[in-house]
DNA sequence: TCTGGGGTCCTAGGACCC
DNA sequence: TCTGGGGTCCTAGGACCC
């Protein structure tokens, strides 16, 4: 058994498995006891996930001593005060520290001093690079590039024209111990979303339309907690022969109201006409996040009652009609093409509407 | 071997603008 | 009337990580 086994396959393998939930509220509070620990080495501490970080200690060296002696007393700390037991790479990139650290699993240590870092790098296999999944080393594979090293000794254009530009560079890079990428503590999200896996797969629209209705609700309130409002919300679909779709739609200004978001997740799903498959997994996700509080609200177009009713349904018809025909991202224009005085009895929209 | 949930980043094509 | 090159935004899909 291993990390990322299927529980069904595990339990295939070793049917005396004991299986036991996850405690996720634990996993936080462990992780700020141990990120606590980390800033109390170094303010410049980036993290990664949940259980892990990279620390700029090039600045505590003087204090606290080499970076061995660092990374000694910081396990020892985390051993002392969580009980938990962690693993330290050292080296003169995040990078290769990751990857030291891999190597240090579990439980360990390895420093790799800048002048050993092709010697540490080379020999090792390219799927132990951070970022190279099967898909990428089975392309490589096919060109014969098997080692770190056989990474360095291919011609960056070669790379680029098998995996793509900047993953082509970015290898190239990383075989040759090239990443110029500093810690950064502050990271803004991208994106805040949900998605579950039906017990059963299920044939029932309706039953689909409220797990989006309670996904929204659950994304608009950590959305809220955040601070944060997002422009696109996004559909995941995933079927019982495991296909998977996605579909996206911008809207015209960021939210952080349940409502809208459920609405474009449903018109979405909705769009996809009549479910010919049964759905197993369903996500919400909202994207382009911008602080909340910088988000000047428009006057709604749909809900205000007590706008003069001709102009604004005149006006709401043709957004709608806009919309369904282009996609929300259009409605930004469609006042464009309506010049006001061919309807003067409606309102103005506001600078962007 | 029938495959969770949270994310990030990249690509490619099309629409559009200057 | 047809044309270029650079850039942004949007959408869909996929690789990858923990």
């Amino acid at each position: 058994m291993h990390s990322a086994m299927p529980v069904a396959r595990a339990l295939q393998l070793c049917p005396h498995a004991i299986v036991l939930p996850g405690h996720r509220e634990k996993y936080t509070h462990y992780s700020g006891e141990v990120m606590r620990i980390f800033r109390d080495v170094t303010p410049l501490v980036e993290p990664l996930s949940i259980d892990e970080a990279f620390l700029d200690v090039a600045g505590a060296r003087r204090l606290l001593g080499s970076p061995s002696t660092i990374g000694a007393a910081v396990r020892a700390r985390v051993l002392a005060e969580t009980g938990l037991t962690c693993s330290v790479g050292a080296a003169s990139t995040k990078f290769i520290a990751k990857m030291a650290s891999g190597r240090a699993k579990p439980d360990g240590m390895l420093v790799i001093p800048a002048a050993a870092t092709l010697d540490f790098l080379h020999p090792l296999p390219i799927s132990a690079l951070w970022g190279v999944g099967a898909t990428t080393a089975d392309a490589l594979a096919r060109l014969g590039i098997r080692t770190v090293g056989d990474l360095a000794a291919t011609p960056l254009a070669t790379l680029k024209n098998r995996v793509g530009e900047a993953g082509g560079q970015k290898l190239h890079d990383l075989s040759l111990g090239i990443d110029t990428r500093s810690v950064v503590t502050s990271r803004t999200e991208k994106s805040i979303g949900h998605e579950m896996t039906f017990e059963h797969d299920v044939a029932d629209a309706r039953q689909v339309r409220l797990e989006l209705l309670r996904q929204s609700d659950q994304v608009a309130v950590r959305l809220r907690r955040a601070g944060l409002a997002g422009k696109t919300v996004a559909l995941k679909l995933r079927f019982t022969d495991f296909s998977t779709i996605s579909r996206s739609r911008t809207l015209s200004e960021p939210t952080d109201l349940a409502q809208t978001i459920s609405d474009a997740a449903r018109d979405l799903f909705d769009a996809l006409g009549p479910m010919v498959q049964r759905v197993r997994l369903i996500g919400v996700r909202v994207e382009n996040l911008v602080d909340a509080s910088a988000v000047v609200h428009q006057p709604s177009l749909w809900a205000d009652e007590s706008a003069p009713a001709d102009g604004w349904r005149d006006a709401e018809v043709t957004v709608d009609r806009v919309a369904e025909k282009f996609g929300h991202g259009a409605v930004k224009r469609a006042s464009l093409v309506r010049p006001a005085r061919e309807h003067p009895q409606t309102p103005p929209l506001g600078n962007d509407r």
